[in-house]
DNA sequence: ATTATCTATAGATCTATAGATAATGC
DNA sequence: ATTATCTATAGATCTATAGATAATGC
């Protein structure tokens, strides 16, 4: 009766996470590929790969499995623009990259982008996300005389608003450059909160770090 | 939608109508009343004070009913702004009063701003409502040397999100002055769009004229 | 006679649970 | 022995239609 015990969660713990991810995995997808929010709980769990009662054993309504897959995404979320910013020192350059590293997500994160654009406007009066976090580096910027940004609610709800609209209007336009047009919205929000035309083109020029690879958890592969 | 029906139309016509104004009223009531949306046809029928089997003579399904009830509100919408604005001649202050005058419908036409709140990012991207309109008037204010707009895809993205992105703070915080929030979203934008500080605060101080109350078509009043 | 509305219901869902099966722990 | 997953299904919806009723036109 020898045992390897050397892991600490026994396989039972991982085995409900597993069914667990599978189902919030399930759920993104689905929150990505518009129209499928109002799938039934068994082709949620059809495509999550789970028997269909395992469902009930996570969750007791398609509401609050959805909420779950969307809270997870904007924790990635801010978790990658948090760490992309770390390193910088300027308040408007951190506002600025916040900014560049969200309109991009059509292309270097699009299912991230999908979920954000399906979660919309209530995004911005949630308290997870990114909006406490610009909401402090508008405030930072105003201290360090960077920034005039007035009444914080309405500042929050322009940039949040244009960022969300932005995602939109590119999500709708495949054809259009997201790069460049995410360029021109971040320099219009920098115009907005009084920087001068000159010092925004060039703080918007600045490099942008590369997000990382969005984390993945317990990574599952189920079928689609 | 012919806008003015004379009495040339026989009883019939004017019935059926009346029931077909009836259900877009209680579909519009219910998407203003959040999270009724997914109500059941039945229900729908009840609100509407019409029998269950009426629904099927006018809309094939549910999603065509709110369809037809967002498009009607977004034609009231456009068409009071645009009646309001008329008289101006600054194409600066045409935009900058479209945007007062949105901003402002929290507390002159609640249904209103809960509906387009409701439509949400997509708004955007529609064909109806003030996108196309707003978009002429920036147009318009560039060739007149007021502003400078860069793309008008990255224009429209911005002013529209940021508006809908204030209209959902506003609803969420009623304690929030939707008058001086809006003043300053518009000073905002005229910013974002190259006009001088003090400029700005001008054409957004100018008197506003007061929207008319919605037309309500052939109104019905349906128990609710 | 014609047209629209209303009532009643068949058929098609979909949810939530109960009980059986499989995996793991000790 | 315990825990989670899976299968099967009862009960509760909900949609869409068919046929009856009411209103209007001629």
């Amino acid at each position: 009766m020898d045992s390897e015990n050397t892991v600490r969660d026994n396989r039972l713990v991982r085995r409900k996470a597993r069914t667990r991810a599978a189902l919030i995995g399930a759920a993104q997808r689905m929150l990505a590929e518009r129209n499928r929010v109002d799938a039934s709980v068994q082709q949620i769990t059809d495509a999550a790969d789970v028997g269909f009662g395992s469902f009930y054993n996570h969750f007791t309504s398609k509401a609050q499995l959805f909420e779950a897959a969307i809270a997870e995404t904007l924790d990635q979320h801010a978790g990658l623009v948090q760490e992309a910013t770390a390193a910088m020192d300027d308040p408007a350059e951190v506002f600025a990259a916040s900014v560049r590293l969200t309109g991009r997500l059509r292309d270097s994160h699009p299912r991230m982008a999908r979920i954000l654009l399906h979660t919309g406007l209530p995004y911005l009066t949630r308290e997870d996300g990114i909006t406490a976090h610009v909401m402090h580096d508008l405030a930072a910027a105003e201290s360090a005389g960077r920034l005039r940004i007035g009444d914080p609610r309405v500042a929050v709800a322009c940039v949040g608003g244009a960022l969300l609209g932005l995602l939109q209007t590119l999500d709708s336009h495949p054809g259009l450059d997201a790069r460049a047009a995410t360029h021109e919205l971040a320099a219009n929000l920098l115009r907005m909160f009084g920087l001068p035309d000159g010092e925004a083109r060039d703080v918007v020029a600045r490099p942008l770090p590369a997000l990382p690879r969005p984390v993945t958890g317990t990574a599952v592969s189920a079928g689609g």
